[in-house]
RNA sequence: GGUCCGGUGGCAGAGUGGUGAUGCAGCGGACUGCAAAUCCGCGUAUGUGGGUUCGAUUCCCGCCCGGACCUCCA
C-alpha cells in the first residue's frame, strides 16, 4: 500500500500524511450556504473531497467526514427579504435541492453534515473562551477577534498582517481595534434570525461556525481541513486563528487542502459575475457522471475550464471505458489496482488515476478478463464506472421501439435489401443511436 | 499596489535533471455489404532571455502572458 502524500496548504509542499490517529482519521470540509441552487463550481469541493474520502477509507480502518450546511447567513436573509418566502423554507428547499445534485454526481454523503444553527450554543461557548483569555473583545453589541492577539496570524494564507489591510478595500468600523479584526458575533434586528447570548440577542459571523462544529465532531486538533481555494483568505485564516486561541496547544486542522477554482470562458465562476452554470443546467445537457469525470480530469489544484466540449470529451472517454466493461464482463471486484491507487496517493492525481484506468481498459479489450475488474474496481475510487454498461449505453426511453427498428433493419438485410437497411440506420443515426454490427448481432447506443 | 499559482503537441492533461504519459481530434491501413467499434501505424509540444550542470521541460534569476486572493465566494 503506498503512502499517501499531500499538498498542505500551510506549508505550501506535498508531504507524506501522517494521521493524529491512524486508527481514526477525520475530515473537515466546508459546505454549503444554502440560499441557492448549487453551481458546477460548488460540486468540484465536493467531488474532489468525495474522491479522498474514499481514499482515505480504503487507506485507513475508519474516517469521519464532516461538512457543514451554513444555514444562517446574510445571503439567506437577504434572499428571504426578497421572496418573502420563510428562511426555514429556503434552506430547507436549498438543502434537499443540494443532496440530490450531489447525489447524482455520485457523491457519498458526509458522515456527519452539522447545521450552523443547531450549534449556536458551541459558537457561543467559543467565543466565550476567546474573550476570556483575552482573544475577543465585546464592542457594540459586537464581538470581535483581536488579530493583534495571535502572532501566527497570516500563516495560511501567507499575508502578514499589517500588509494585508493595506489594499484591503473594506470599510473599518469604528468600533475595531484593528483594521484586521472580524465579527464573531453581531447583533440581529427583530426582523432578523438571532439568538440568546450573552452580549445580547444576535447571530454568529461567518468564520465562527466552523470552528464550533469541527470541534464538536472531530475535536480540538484534527487531521484534514478541505474546501475551495477562494476560502484560504479570510474564512480559513479566521477559523484557524479561533480555533488555536481558543484551544491552545492544539493544532486545528494538520493539513490544510485546497482546490482551485472552476473557470467559464476562462473567468472565475462566481454567483456575483453571473456567469455561473447550476448543476441542473449541466446535468440536463448531458450525464452526471461525464460532469464527475470533466471535474477529476483536471488536478484538484489546478483551475478548470468548464466547457461543452470537455464535457463532450469526457463522455466519450466514458463510451471507451463502458465498452471496455461491456466486452469483457467481469464480476464485481474490490481490489483497486495498485497503478491507480499509487497515483491517488500521489496528492490526489486523478488524471493520472484515469490515465491508468484507460492501459486496463487496452487490456480489457484485449480479452484481459481480470483488467476488466480492476478498471471497475478502479473506476470506484474515482466514483465512476458503476452502472451496467448497458444502462450507460441504452438506458432511456424509446428502447423497445427502437430494438424494432433494428429487427426490421435485420430483416432486410438478410434479405440483402441494403438499401432499406441503410435508410433504417440513417434514420436511427438522425435520432442520435448509432448501430453497430458485429458477430454476436446488432447492438446500439446513444451517441 | 501586495500575496500566491500557473504557462507542455490542434484541444484536454500528467510525469520527469538524460530517448516527452494518457485521452479526444486528425491522417493511413486492417476489419465491415455500408457503417460503428476495435486493432495496427503516423504526425505535431515543454512562453521567453539568462544561469547552474556533462546534460534542463524539470533547479535558480529576470521578462512576457494568464489566473486566483486581498470584498460575498467552492
Amino acid at each position: 500500500m503506498p503512502d499517501l502524500r499531500l499538498h498542505n496548504s500551510l506549508t505550501r509542499q506535498k508531504e507524506r500524511f501522517e494521521p493524529l490517529d491512524p486508527a481514526h482519521v477525520r475530515l473537515y470540509v466546508c459546505g454549503p450556504t444554502v440560499y441557492d441552487l448549487a453551481h458546477i463550481g460548488n460540486a468540484r469541493p465536493v467531488v474532489v473531497f468525495d474522491v479522498l474520502s474514499r481514499l482515505l477509507r480504503r487507506l485507513y480502518p475508519r474516517v469521519t467526514y464532516v461538512r457543514n450546511v451554513t444555514d444562517v447567513d446574510d445571503k439567506i436573509n437577504a434572499r428571504a427579504q426578497q421572496s418573502g418566502e420563510p428562511i426555514g423554507a429556503i434552506t430547507a428547499r436549498t438543502l434537499a435541492d443540494y443532496h440530490a445534485d450531489m447525489a447524482a454526481l455520485g457523491a457519498l454523503p458526509p458522515d456527519v453534515e452539522p447545521r450552523a444553527t443547531a450549534h449556536i450554543a458551541d459558537m457561543i461557548a467559543i467565543i466565550e473562551r476567546l474573550i476570556a483569555s483575552g482573544h475577543a473583545y465585546a464592542a457594540e453589541g459586537h464581538v470581535l477577534f483581536a488579530v493583534g492577539s495571535f502572532p501566527r496570524y497570516g500563516a495560511l494564507s501567507g499575508r502578514p498582517p499589517d500588509e494585508m489591510l493595506a489594499g484591503a478595500r473594506i470599510e473599518i468600523a469604528p468600533y475595531k481595534r484593528d483594521a484586521g479584526d472580524f465579527v464573531l458575533w453581531k447583533p440581529s434586528s427583530d426582523d432578523l434570525p438571532g439568538w440568546d447570548s450573552p452580549w445580547g440577542r444576535g447571530r454568529p459571523g461567518w468564520h465562527i461556525e466552523c470552528s464550533a462544529m469541527s470541534w464538536r465532531y472531530l475535536g480540538e486538533s484534527f487531521d484534514i481541513h478541505g474546501g475551495g481555494a477562494d476560502l484560504i483568505f479570510p474564512h480559513h485564516e479566521n477559523e484557524l486563528a479561533q480555533s488555536v486561541c481558543a484551544f491552545p496547544g492544539s493544532g486545528f486542522a494538520r493539513v490544510w487542502v485546497h482546490n482551485g477554482m472552476l473557470l467559464v470562458n476562462g473567468e472565475k465562476m462566481s454567483k456575483s459575475l453571473g456567469n455561473f452554470l447550476t448543476v441542473r443546467d449541466v446535468l440536463a445537457r448531458g450525464p452526471a457522471e461525464a460532469a464527475r469525470l470533466l471535474l477529476l480530469r483536471t488536478h484538484y489544484r489546478a483551475s478548470l475550464d468548464f466547457s461543452d466540449f470537455a464535457f463532450a470529451e469526457a463522455r466519450r472517454e466514458l463510451d471507451r471505458f463502458y465498452r471496455a466493461l461491456e466486452r469483457r464482463p467481469a464480476p464485481p471486484a474490490d481490489t483497486v489496482p495498485e497503478s491507480v491507487l499509487e497515483a491517488l496517493c500521489d496528492d490526489l492525481n486523478t488524471p493520472l488515476a484515469i490515465a491508468r484506468l484507460h492501459e486496463l481498459a487496452d487490456a480489457a479489450l484485449a480479452g484481459d478478463a481480470p483488467a476488466s475488474a480492476a478498471l471497475r474496481a478502479g473506476g470506484g475510487m474515482l466514483g465512476i464506472l458503476q452502472q451496467d454498461p448497458s444502462a450507460w449505453f441504452r438506458g432511456g426511453p424509446d428502447a423497445a421501439a427502437i430494438e424494432a427498428r433494428i429487427a426490421e433493419r435485420q430483416a432486410a438485410r438478410r434479405a440483402r435489401d441494403f438499401v432499406h437497411a441503410d435508410a433504417v440506420r440513417q434514420a436511427l443515426e438522425q435520432e442520435g443511436i448509432v448501430l453497430e454490427d458485429g458477430p454476436a448481432g446488432t447492438t446500439w447506443r446513444r451517441a
